[in-house]
RNA sequence: GUGGGCGUAGCUCAGCUGGUAGAGCACCCGGUUGUGGUCCGGGAUGUCGCGGGUUCGAGCCCCGUCGCUCACCCCA
């Protein structure tokens, strides 16, 4: 029996895990630099959170929640997304009690049970944002902005960024009304048609050729917007060119999450597959209430680390390789074990990183272990060190060595 | 849920029309006493995904099964 993960998890190992962790945090540094703060919540929510918050005419909700019982009877899903939970916290302990925004950012894994597939997976990461109780256009361009940034961070350039705005109710309804009149004459099999009773914005986002050529002509939800709707997209726009962040309109943009009102928005990369969503979000008026809340607005993104990781490999972008060892101590016999076990402590303890040879190595197995952790330095402590108190410090890069007194070498002899 | 591709050493893969398993990388040891990278020599490693069938003989053919992968639906 060979125990194997299951089937469509993503997982991390060096050197790759060095550069997800760094997709990690560039992603959200410039969250905090804008003031979000963290919200470390649970993986798991009452199913409820996410039939009633996501929507359950959702595909997300409908046919890719990981659901179970707990023992008491409870029934649980693992989150598929970022958004609804933190409006369950928020509602829950009444951070919107207070002065608002509430601004918040969060990382963790989600779970969705779908086909795996290239940039898809069962266990996901995301980093999130979410601003609550404020529907100033100027916080979604601020959204949108600190989106941009990390994706600067890293480096990636080859990524566009689409908007809309999927407008009010009011907007929605008006223009519900024409769409589905003009999907009714279109000749589509039952299962579409099943999807698009549900929500005919849908039918925007199918990529098969036949369906796409029928919906050329399809009335756009932009052009149906209510004067407000309308004015706070125009102001989205106008901050995004001030704030000079290129983005395409692009009207046809489809959400699959139900919550999203207004502004929308992705990230998309043109390296990557079939899925080629690196992040987006939205804003979502009426979610906080649907929830049981006030009525407060809210806007917010996810971002997909797994992808974001698998577009800078795309783009060449190298993440790894930067924790390398200043030193690399190589102690021969049990004395100079004895020594440099406490030696080694110490520079870690001054900051220094310090990898070593344990294991009694052979010399040069050793300094061939030196060498490959990519040491800046490597130091031999045998017997002759130990009783002279002085050691040769070895320049990896150049070979050179340089003798040194033991205990003045402190993380500072290695810049 | 639907469709395509692929499962051979730790990794990447080769293996012609069936004849009894290989390369590169990585790993370990050595090339005169305690100093890496290059070079040279040596070494370990596989139920050829699993089960069945055809055959004197199957990694190669047939059937089934499991897994991985890419794509559709959908999405991060």
């Amino acid at each position: 029996m060979k125990f194997q993960a299951p089937k469509g998890v993503s997982e991390y190992f060096p050197e790759r895990s060095i550069a997800f962790e760094k997709v990690r945090r560039e992603l959200i540094s410039p969250a905090k630099l804008a003031g979000y703060k963290l919200l470390e919540l649970p993986v798991f929510e009452d199913t409820e959170v996410f039939t009633r918050g996501v929507g359950e005419s959702t595909d997300v909700v409908s046919k890719e929640m990981y659901t179970f019982e707990d023992r008491g009877g409870r029934s649980i899903t693992l989150r598929p997304e970022g958004t609804a939970g933190v409006m369950r916290a928020v509602i829950e302990h009444g951070l919107d009690r207070g002065q608002l925004p509430v601004k918040v950012w969060y990382s963790g894994p989600f779970f969705r049970a779908e086909r795996p597939q290239a940039g898809r997976y069962r266990q996901f990461y995301q980093v999130g944002i979410e601003a609550i109780g404020l529907d100033d256009p100027a916080i979604d361009a601020e959204v949108i902005a600190i989106a941009d940034a990390g994706y600067r961070n890293l480096g990636l350039t080859k990524f566009r960024l689409d908007i809309t705005s999927l407008g009010d109710s009011a907007s929605r309804a008006a223009h519900r009304e024409v769409l589905v009149k003009y999907i009714s004459k279109l000749d589509l099999d039952e299962a579409t048609r099943a999807r698009v009773e549900l929500n005919p914005l849908r039918l925007f986002d199918d990529k098969r050729e036949a369906v796409v050529k029928m919906m050329a002509g399809a009335p756009l939800l932009i052009d149906y917007l209510t004067p407000q709707s309308a004015s706070h997209f125009e102001k989205v726009k106008k901050y995004l060119d001030k704030l000079g962040i290129r983005y395409a309109i692009n009207p046809r943009m489809v959400r699959g999450l139900d919550y999203y009102t207004g502004t929308a928005f992705e990230f998309v990369h043109e390296l990557l597959g079939a899925q080629s969503g690196l992040g987006g979000g939205g804003r979502y008026d009426g979610l906080m209430e649907s929830l049981g809340g006030q009525n407060l607005s809210g806007i917010g993104f996810g971002l997909g680390i797994d992808r974001t990781l698998l577009a800078c490999e795309a783009e060449g972008i190298d993440l790894t390789s930067q924790s390398r060892p200043d030193l690399y101590v190589i102690p021969l016999g049990e004395e100079a074990k004895d020594f440099s076990i406490k030696f080694i402590d110490d520079l870690r303890k001054n900051g220094a990183i310090v990898d070593c040879a344990y294991g009694d190595r052979a010399l040069k197995g050793a300094m061939k272990g030196a060498d490959k952790s990519g040491a800046k330095f490597a130091i031999v402590i045998g017997d002759s060190e130990i009783s002279s108190g002085i050691g040769e410090l070895k320049n990896m890069e150049t070979g050179v060595t340089s003798s040194v007194t033991l205990s003045a070498i402190n993380a500072k002899s290695f810049n």
